[in-house]
DNA sequence: CCACAAAGATAGCGAGCACTCCCTATCTGA
DNA sequence: TCAGATAGGGAGTGCTCGCTATCTTTGTGG
């Protein structure tokens, strides 16, 4: 059936399937009941392959979370690539980011590392990186005038934020007309403060 | 030493430290942390005293919640009443708000509530009441016209929603530059998008 | 004053947790 | 071809969890 692999190949299959498996878990059921067990059986694989790879839970998370990262760059690179200058279809597409399973996944992390010292210092860094390459976006994809390079950023960054908190209270209670005028206003803020004269 | 009590006495001042007792651990370990353990020993009681006032530890959060919306509640209105029309001065407000530990346990709450179909269905009606009570502060004590009530609520619960997501992360990672530039603008934004002409 | 009720403390239960031990299966290098 | 190495599986381990049973302490009503 399944070919011969590598060792090197069986490997990071095993990692690849939990670290996705991991993903899908925190998103679907929350950190606190992201067990290894749960994650194990996503997977489809043991805790004892699970723990080869993995010294802890923790790490088996923070491996994750780097997936996350890349995913939402590859996102964001692969939008602005067919991106055409207009502004509320940026806004629809940030909005829709912060509702993707893998966003929700992300701020499972985030809450949990607030109150997890060895978490908060294995994601501290991935967050970081994150948010100085999306502050960089304005000017790098969005045509904003590079004099107003750290404005324009912060302004992209707290609307990615809005929708951010918007999402973590929506799974809980719906809103539809303020969320869409909440959209309509974020484009006509994003199109005002970045966008080139 | 202690005065003679009334059961009645005695059971609301159990319950009373139970909740802020609740309340100080989601802030301080997080919610998948908060055991009923923990938080006895906070409130100075036994897990039988818990558990003779709450059923389930749900029950417990979900007390403590609405003890939460009350905090958040007394603490705005009695800013407006000495808020002077000072925009600045309106969004530091808010940005501290959205950093003191009682809004960090509201938002473990609401994260879990994501992943927890009861807890959901407790906290759900909270949270629009909440919401529906913000958005009605730009025309009662904000000076709001009228007319723009929709819009003016809209944006206040949306810098409400900015700072809350930027409260989250800047646990992890802080960056001082970035969020001044980014309360001075919130400032900006509520005077020109709230303020009567 | 005292029978009764309500509140609080203590010990412990079954379940699920992260993690380990050890075994088998698969791959590697000579 | 085969000894050694690496990957994966399954059955535990000790521990903590939410919760309960039972006992003691404190207040209540007649």
């Amino acid at each position: 059936m399944s070919a011969r692999r590598t060792q090197a190949e069986r490997r990071a299959a095993t990692i690849a399937k939990l670290t996705d498996a991991t993903i899908a878990v925190l998103a679907d059921v929350g950190y606190a009941q992201a067990s290894t067990k749960v994650i194990c059986e996503r997977a489809g694989c043991s805790q004892g392959a699970l723990f080869r790879h993995f010294a802890t839970r923790l790490d088996l998370v923070a491996e994750a979370t780097l997936a996350i990262e890349a995913r939402h760059l590859d996102r964001f690179a692969t939008f602005f690539e067919g991106w055409g200058g207009k502004w509320p279809a940026l806004a629809a597409f940030v909005r829709a980011q912060t509702r993707t399973p893998v966003h929700a996944a992300w701020r499972e992390v985030v809450v949990a590392a607030r109150t997890d010292v060895e978490l908060r210092e294995r994601v501290g860094p991935v967050l970081q990186r994150f948010e100085t390459w999306l502050m960089a976006i304005p000017v790098r994809s969005l045509g904003a005038a590079p004099r107003r390079a750290e404005h324009a950023g912060m302004v992209f960054l707290s609307v990615l934020h809005l929708f951010d908190s918007e999402a973590g209270t929506a799974a809980l209670h719906r809103n539809e007309e303020l969320e869409a005028g909440r959209l309509r206003w974020a484009a006509d803020i994003l199109r005002r403060e970045i966008a080139p004269d």
